[in-house]
Order: structure tokens, then C-alpha cells, then sequence
DNA sequence: ACTAGTCGAGACCGATGGTACCGTCAAGAT
DNA sequence: ATCTTGACGGTACCATCGGTCTCGACTAGT
């Protein structure tokens, strides 16, 4: 078993393909491998060589661009930081271009494998963040379901499109999901 | 212009059409037009002369069969109504295949116009049957985000697949609903 | 120099959604 | 009774997509 040899893999091709899945996602185009590839200047083949799969792509994609946003920063009560958290992350999220992002994630989630598994990684590190906000005032409270709940709500609204996901929606449902986890401590 | 002549169209192709699109996503198979029109022994023009899309034909068909559970029947509280029904909700919704014919319902959504004018659709329905239940005890109150937290759980959980949807998660989350609405009364 | 392994590019494959066309069949119009 | 219209099952066909295979060019370690 040698070490290594011949030429190494180039990361400009990895942060080619990853920024032409994003920018055709926020396009709203169809996001097909021969676009990805086309776009980035590459084979299809060296997309192959990176991930297992177009899913993976794309989520991969989106993951690095969606961890960016995480405000955990604090404002002195429980109500102040999920108020904060949660309208930032409705904001960010309920606007057209990242919105369209999360239905292709789901979409592309629902028909790969791989996908779903990455899927449910960044989903639960979200989950994970808002989980950390909550502890940090009300240690003892068990706050899986008001996570569910305010992710559910967010998600929900995205996919069906019958209200809005914006900042006004994610102060009230803060509000409601902070006096919930109140009553319950 | 004439009335009508020709041949009029068959109510059993349609049903058979309906009752295979079923059977494959009951089964888990792969639902595929070809597969579709096979097992339904129907041309696969005679399926887009009733639906637009592929689409289409899996909403109609699980549409058919999810408006069939929808306990309105009153226990005589809030409280009892709002556990009955959510928790007889998710304990429909999160067998396995139910569950999965959800997702295969989301997946044709996110990749057809049409299958998404059907889902919002089916799940304004749903919305609609819960909002009634909260309305008749308290008939003044804002229940959107009450019902979107619902729902919103219910779908989070069965894309994701981080936690389970079961009469006990139903209970759990009707009970919490219930409160919050009592508060904001 | 040799070798191994990545690179961009494109031909190629199987499956899929959707369309076109066929001969057949049923029902209202004449 | 015959004609006309349009749906029927079946199948050939098309464009597109995800994914694989192959190719010559290039490059870094042996």
C-alpha cells in the first residue's frame, strides 16, 4: 500500500461545483448534473468523485451557505433569544430565493438516499442550536417538542406555501413557544 | 357547435387508474406512469385524459383516502376534542406506510405545479376540519399559528424521520395547543 | 523517466414523463 | 341501420435526466 501518488484533487473543483449548485438553486433553473457540471466548468465525472450522488451536492451546497446564519449571541431572557433566533431564522428563510432552496433540498432529499442523511444532519444541527438556547434559561425542561414545533411551523409553511414565513411570524410563534416552555418549567 | 357524441369516458378506468396509483405507494414500489398503467391495464393516454400530470394522479388517489379519517364527533371539551382528533391524526399519519405515501405526496408536489395546486388543496382541508374544532369552544381566537403548529410537527416529523408520530406525540401536542389557546382566550 | 490518479469533456446507457398513432369499441345523431 | 364522434388499450416514440465509462491531457510523488 503506497502512501500516495499522482495528481491531488483539486478544491477550486469541489468550490466550483458547490457554488454552481447554489447559484442555480437561487436561480430557481432546474438544477440537473449537466448544469452543475456545465456551469462549474467541469466533468460530471469529477462530481462523481466528490459526492455519491446529485443530492448530496446540492444539500452539501446549501448546508454551507445556511449554517452562516446563527445568531446565538444573548439578550438577557429566555423571551430575547429565541425572539431572536427564530425571527432571524424565519426572515432568512421566507425569503423566494432560500425558500425555493429548501423545497429542492426536500425534493432532492425525498429521491436520494444520501441526501435524506444529509438532510437530516443539518436539520438536527439546527434543531440542536435552537435546543442550546432554550437550556440555557430552562435547563430542565424537555423542549423537543417546542422545537418541533417551531421548525415544524417553519418548514410547513414553506412547502405548502399557504401563509408567511417572515419576521412578524417568528416573533408571535417565539412568543407562544417561550410562555409554553414557561408553563411548563 | 354539437351537444356531445362519442363515446363516453369510463368511470372504471378511472378507478382502476386511482386504485393502482394506490397500491404502489402502498406497497412502497416505485410509482412510475408505466407501472401506473400497467398494473390498472390502461393506456397511459387514458390517464392524462383525466389528470395533467403524474402528479396529479397520486395526489387524487391519496387525497381519496386520507379525507376518510376526520373524527368530529364532540367529547365535550376542548381539551378532549382537540386530543381526539390530533392524536387519531398522527396515529393514521405516522404508520409506515402512510407515512411514506405522505412523502411521495410532498416529492410530486415540489416537481408539479399541478400536484401542488392539489396539496394545498388537500391540506387547507385538513387545516380547515382542525380550525373548526378549536372554533366551536372558542370561537374569538387567532388560531392560524395554532393549527400551522399542528400540522407543522405532524410534517416536520415524517419528512425528517428524527422523532415519531404516534398517539402519544398526538396527545402530548394537542394537550400543548390546547393550553396556549385557553392562554390567548 | 515512470507511474498513479485527477482533470475536463463527451459518448453512452437505462429509466422516466409525456406524446403520437393505431385499430377497436360504444353511443348519440341522422 | 348507418354514420360520426371520441374514449379505449396498446405500443412505438421522443426528450431529458441521473449515472457510468472512456479518453487524452496534466501533475506530483517515486
Amino acid at each position: 500500500m503506497r502512501a500516495h501518488t499522482g495528481r491531488r484533487r483539486n478544491d477550486a473543483a469541489k468550490a466550483a461545483i458547490l457554488a454552481a449548485a447554489t447559484d442555480l438553486l437561487a436561480e430557481g433553473q432546474p438544477v440537473t448534473l449537466g448544469a452543475i457540471a456545465g456551469r462549474a466548468q467541469v466533468g460530471k465525472q469529477t462530481i462523481y468523485r466528490w459526492w455519491p450522488s446529485k443530492g448530496a451536492v446540492v444539500l452539501e451546497a446549501m448546508t454551507e451557505r445556511a449554517r452562516s446564519l446563527a445568531p446565538t449571541a444573548s439578550t438577557g431572557s429566555l423571551e430575547g433569544d429565541l425572539e431572536a433566533f427564530v425571527a432571524a431564522t424565519f426572515t432568512a428563510a421566507g425569503t423566494p430565493e432560500y425558500a425555493a432552496t429548501l423545497r429542492g433540498i426536500v425534493s432532492e432529499a425525498l429521491r436520494d438516499e444520501h441526501a435524506a442523511a444529509v438532510l437530516a444532519e443539518f436539520t438536527a444541527d439546527r434543531r440542536e442550536q435552537l435546543y442550546l438556547i432554550i437550556e440555557r434559561w430552562l435547563p430542565d425542561v424537555d423542549a423537543d417538542l417546542a422545537v418541533d414545533q417551531v421548525y415544524g411551523v417553519l418548514w410547513y409553511r414553506i412547502l405548502i406555501g399557504h401563509a408567511t414565513v417572515d419576521d412578524a411570524a417568528g416573533r408571535q410563534l417565539a412568543a407562544t413557544i417561550a410562555a409554553q416552555l414557561r408553563a411548563a418549567s
